[in-house]
DNA sequence: AAACAGCGTTACTGTGTGCGGAACAACCCC
DNA sequence: GGGGTTGTTCCGCACACAGTAACGCTGTTT
């Protein structure tokens, strides 16, 4: 019997906070404080403005913001009596995009893209001139494509290696093809260094690129990068599977790729709106 | 009894729960919690590990973490049952560099002055008795100066600390000075006072700062600080190399730094002219 | 297999604690 | 100097949080 709510004198308003549970109200009440200042154009802010936003007393804000104060996450300019952001909050901030392996994240999404193509997802990391797949996610069917993790690859032949490619800077694109001739890993791999450079364009282009052959026979493809919040691309997600059937998948795989490092790259802080 | 709480009042994690006042308890520990995500190694967090760390119940640790996972800022991986910073505590870092306009303003002149160095120019703020690096430009060479952002160093050591301590006012100087003791980050320290004094005196008259090895073994830089419209310093920036190759680029490094200070102190409104 | 050990999670109850309302104290702007 | 701001502090009561302990789960050990 949930008889909790024993009549008390009347709270008011009561902005019916939704509290998910076994969670602490003042916790989330601090964090929506915290929050507001990354969410509000304003640098700083004082105590009735946040509480009239958030709907809280001012003693309780000011409570909260001496305590988060204590720990370096708030500031608070004497002269001004105003508040903002600290320094702790900049330390969360790098510890985060520190700390992230991409494939931890990108895990569950290569799950869902493998299921939702019936092919092969797989996640590839660069170091260096090279790329070396560090995930993969096969589907449960009888003929698949399977790669090898941690073996290293050049970044001119295959889908994912272009998607690479493509989205460095140009420094460290031209950087690549003057380290010599391009290597034909199969009959189709390009060779051509101008007919790369036209190819690499289309793909930054497109937001994608393709490979049918290029780096192994009977292997065909499609890439995209996840990017960072400086738009680096941080990994390359692609899907694969044999060639044969492959040509008829791949609008619909593209499509649920692009979806896929749409997601991831949101997580990694690119902000699709500010650039494109 | 342990006497570990001797001299170093730095890294004092003792019990010594400071409550200033009218803060809430809660809303403390769970800053602790949170801050704990960023200055611990690992990546992931588990319930035990942070209850541990901290001194704090199991119980206690698990409600804090949902109430922050519900607003973002902790997000709990389903299978491993482990917590990590979630995109909340990456929003707040980024909110807070954008609103170091400063930073924004002298982003392009660093790059420049990397160009022009061939070597590392970094960007740093003061917070209290503390300077941080908030932004770095590193050149495209293979032997290059990093510095960790967002990490505090004391006033007194380096080429970056020293500049922003030589401009401060006598009063805010002698204060420092009188906290205590100067620490030595390596063999190169300056610990005497008398003589940081005449060194601080000496950069101030120069316009500049220098350090070989003060701060860290190996590392070199010059500094000198971005002056606003009162004179007084709002950010210093810094060149800076390996200390073996520094030696011989000081002098061209220093007017090039100069020049790039010069500018950005201009744009903050420091008019040299009145009181250079 | 089966017992163990370690984890994260939950239930429960008393009490310490944060809550809101209002009084207080600095401003600022006519 | 008064009205209207602001941020800060005080205060007592209700209630929400803390701790203890038990729970279920997963993976490892014997």
């Amino acid at each position: 019997m949930p008889t909790k709510n024993a009549g008390t004198a009347t709270s008011g308003k009561a902005p019916a906070r939704e509290n998910s549970g076994q969670a602490i109200a003042t916790v989330e009440r601090a964090a929506d404080v915290l929050m507001h200042f990354a969410e509000t154009p304003s640098n700083t802010l004082g105590v009735t403005e946040i509480a009239e936003a958030l709907g809280m007393s001012k003693a309780a804000v000011h409570r909260i913001l001496a305590s988060l104060r204590v720990r370096g996450l708030i500031e608070l300019d004497q002269s001004t009596r105003r508040y903002s952001l600290g320094v702790g909050a900049m330390r969360l901030g790098l510890a985060y995009l520190d700390r992230i392996d991409v494939r931890r994240i990108a895990a569950p999404e290569l799950v869902t893209l493998s299921q939702r193509t019936d092919e092969t997802a797989t996640l590839s990391i660069r170091t260096g001139n090279y790329r070396i797949y560090v995930d993969q996610v096969t589907p449960a069917r009888e003929v698949i494509m399977s790669v090898n993790l941690g073996v290293a690859h050049p970044l001119h032949a295959g889908a994912s290696s272009k998607a690479f490619l493509a989205f460095l800077t140009e420094e460290e694109m031209e950087n690549y093809l003057s380290l010599g001739a391009l290597e034909p890993l199969t009959g189709n791999t390009i060779v051509d260094k101008a007919r790369l450079r036209r190819e690499l364009a289309s793909i930054r282009e497109g937001g994608y690129a393709q490979s049918f052959s290029e780096r192994m026979s009977g292997a065909a493809s499609v890439a995209a990068p996840i990017l960072d919040h400086h738009g680096r691309p941080v990994a390359v997600v692609s899907v694969c599977g044999p060639v044969e059937r492959f040509r008829a998948e791949v609008g619909e795989c593209v499509a649920r790729l692009l979806e896929s490092t749409a997601r991831l790259s949101a997580q990694m802080g690119w902000n699709a709106s500010e650039r494109g």
